[in-house]
RNA sequence: GCCGAUAUAGCUCAGUUUGGUAGAGCGGCUGAUUCGUAAUCAGUAGGUCACCGGUUCAAGUCCGGUUAUCGGCUCCA
């Protein structure tokens, strides 16, 4: 038998004879220390199992546990393990369809009567935990395409058969672990006892491939590591995603409420939150004047017809509230601002020495979101954009572009959000206006993006149907991506509506129309913004700054006085001069985040001082009043302007 | 919209398996206590058990429907 050559990532090599397992060439390159890791093998960039026999001279790469990869094989493993498990406790009762590899652990989707239900994980995961201790190999089979057909036919799996129809090659390889074969590319762990830490999380329905049209499966997901230890963290992690979870922090800290009277996807904001969303609001208002911005107010509603022409009504009617008659006009909720802002535009006559024509408005927008879409204050039905439309000469569009960028990243990091995805997404299949117009607006776009040295990822035939857009998804403080930040470029509408100003040359010209979102929905942003933070906003955004505390009420007095200078001098200050014990009122204080307790005791007042308790429990030293406004003066300032 | 789960006092939850007219803690109110860095004590009020219908002598509990919420899927101009 002819000898090959084998190497481990660098090292030097050996020769084997033709065919010998990877896991059996392993052994005598590496200390059996380091052997103990290894789960798999990349050989040239092709991650493979241990069992796979060698045929030509090959430099291999371990894949030890711990790395990324060894995680990816760990749990699309546990994948088939526990479809093993439910095959042995139910039998041919159950298809099975398809289970990956997730970012966080893995799933399984299925096909049974009756759907999974919770109950059933114990014993779904002791036959896991039965199998695993099994030593249950993974044996790799390559076979004929139609060898896999027939097995799949006979063994009733519809959802194997559908997926195998789809593969091109000739040759497809199975898994086999005991009574369940799999259709599957692999690798895997080489047997089942490498499974040792896994855990059920939850059940789902799932279309099959993600389908509507095509039937409703049941969908196990679960999570697997290969130490305690991570597990534990993993769990611990989804713990504190839950107390950070804005739905339950909002009803705690007071900020919204939404009820069943009012209507679903509808919000309430409770006073905390409605200042809240005032100090969010006007920070946004200044910044957006400081750039040149205008301001706009426009209605809710308006005449049906002004959506025709839009091109809402037939691109997404089915999103907007239905109409209303009056005086037997119908009349259409907005589900956007754009057509309003021209309505502006076109009511007066434009010269290009006007502009660029920045304006920005706050504007309240309806969209009917089917109800198992909606969530708490990130999908909802009535939200309120941070818009904007910008209308500038072609000429002017690659530095809108630019400055639209340059606010939009400076006020993301004023909120605290300096991780972000960018992507570039180019024109689609349908689409309106010239090539002209689109490699003009991409190519604005693109630049906009180089000159300002951001890294980019480009979304081929992602645009809107009327332009190319960039979008910026920000990354909350656990690693979350959240889509907030839109900039489109738009020949459309002014299209549509006919707008154009007086050029240099006497003639009428269209205006290119841009629009743009920096945090989307207010909704949503501060949705995201109290799971960032979890509640504890920096200074210059928490509705209630700081709150005096007095020890007894022989300091009521003072306390008055202090709230009476604090609040002329603009902190956002309560009081809670109950008579309740000091402990009482710190714990209420701590509980609703709230940066600043001034403790005031008889020390304090003779001495006209107050004493200064974090929300992190440690204390400033006592101060002088004017100095505590001047301390919480300069830190509102740094929070705003955080270079 | 689809699959599954859930809905009891302002909040967090027990009671549902085995039908017999509702319970705790927190919060509210009243009183006592005047206290120095995360819950003082006592008393008291508060519920058409989401809604509609059915079974039953009797329904928070069983059955059907509706609505909403939760976990996903799909969707998100």
């Amino acid at each position: 038998m002819a000898e090959i050559s084998v190497s481990i990532a660098g090292g030097e090599s050996k020769q084997f004879s033709e065919g010998i397992a990877a896991a059996d060439a392993i052994k005598d390159l590496v200390s059996n220390k380091q052997r103990k890791k290894i789960i798999a093998v990349r050989a040239e960039d092709n991650i493979v199992d241990l069992t796979t026999p060698l045929t030509t001279d090959v430099e291999l790469q371990p894949i030890e546990i711990g790395s990324p990869e060894s995680l990816e094989i760990l749990r699309h493993s546990a994948a088939h393990i526990m479809a093993l498990a439910v095959k042995e406790l139910y039998g041919d009762g159950v298809k099975v369809a398809i289970g990956p590899a997730i970012a966080d652990g893995f799933y399984y989707d299925f096909d049974r009567e009756k759907a999974f239900t919770p109950d059933e994980f114990e014993a779904i995961e002791s036959k896991m935990a039965e199998l695993a201790e099994a030593r249950i190999p993974f044996v790799r089979k390559v076979v004929a395409k139609q060898a896999a057909v027939d097995f799949f036919q006979k063994a009733g799996e519809e959802y194997k058969l559908e997926l195998l129809g789809e593969i091109e090659s000739d040759t497809v390889s199975l898994y086999e672990h005991s009574s369940f074969t799999d259709l599957c590319r692999g690798p895997h762990i080489p047997d089942s006892s490498w499974l040792k830490v896994f855990k059920l999380l939850r059940v789902a329905g799932s279309y099959w491939r993600g389908d509507e049209t095509r039937p409703m499966l049941t969908r196990i997901y679960g999570t697997a590591f290969f130490d305690q230890k991570e597990l534990k963290k993993y769990l611990t992690q989804l713990e504190e995603a839950k107390k950070r979870d804005h739905r339950k922090l909002g009803k705690e800290l007071g900020l919204f409420t939404i009820q069943d009277q009012i209507g679903p996807g509808l919000i309430l904001w409770q006073p905390r939150g409605a200042l809240l969303r005032k100090l969010i609001e006007d920070y946004w208002k200044d910044e957006h004047y400081k750039n040149g911005y205008q301001l706009l107010y426009t209605p809710h509603i308006a005449r049906q017809d002004l959506w025709k022409t839009s091109g809402h009504l037939d691109f997404y009617g089915e999103n907007m509230y239905s109409a209303m008659e009056i005086d037997e006009v119908k009349y259409q909720l907005k589900p956007m601002n754009c057509p309003f802002h021209i309505g502006v535009f076109n009511s007066t006559k434009h010269s290009y020495r006007e502009f660029p024509i920045r304006w920005c408005e706050l504007g309240t927008v309806y969209r009917y979101e089917r109800t198992g879409a909606l969530h708490g204050l990130m999908r909802v039905r009535g939200f309120t954009q941070d818009d904007a439309h910008i209308f500038c000469r072609p000429d002017q569009l690659e530095e809108e572009i630019f400055n639209i960028i340059d606010l939009n990243l400076h006020i993301l990091k004023t909120f605290g959000f300096d991780q972000y995805d960018v992507y570039l997404s180019t024109r689609p299949e349908k689409y309106v206006g010239s090539d002209e117009h689109w490699e003009l607006s991409t190519s604005a776009l693109k630049h906009a993006l180089e000159k300002k040295g951001l890294a980019y990822e480009v979304d081929p035939g992602e645009g809107v149907f009327y332009g190319p857009k960039i979008d910026i998804k920000i990354k909350d403080q656990l690693g979350r991506s959240w889509q907030c930040s839109t900039i489109q470029v738009d020949f459309n509408l002014p299209d549509r509506f006919e707008m154009s100003y007086t050029g240099e040359d006497g003639a009428e010209h269209q205006p290119i129309m841009i629009h743009r979102a920096l945090m989307g929905s207010l909704e949503r942003f501060i949705g995201v913004l109290i799971e960032h933070y979890a509640g504890a906003f920096p200074i210059w955004m928490a509705p209630e700054q700081a709150r005096i505390l007095n020890i007894t009420d022989d300091q009521a007095e003072y306390c008055e006085q202090l709230f009476g200078q604090l609040r002329l001098a603009g902190v956002r200050i309560e009081k809670d001069l109950r008579n309740e014990k000091l402990n009482y009122k710190i714990r209420e204080a701590q509980l609703m985040k709230i940066p600043y307790m001034l403790i005031i005791g008889d020390r304090e007042k003779e001495e006209g001082l107050v004493t200064v308790r974090l929300r992190n429990g440690k204390n400033l030293p006592p101060m002088r009043p004017e100095e505590f406004i001047e301390h919480i003066q300069k830190e509102c300032a740094q929070g705003i302007c955080p270079e």
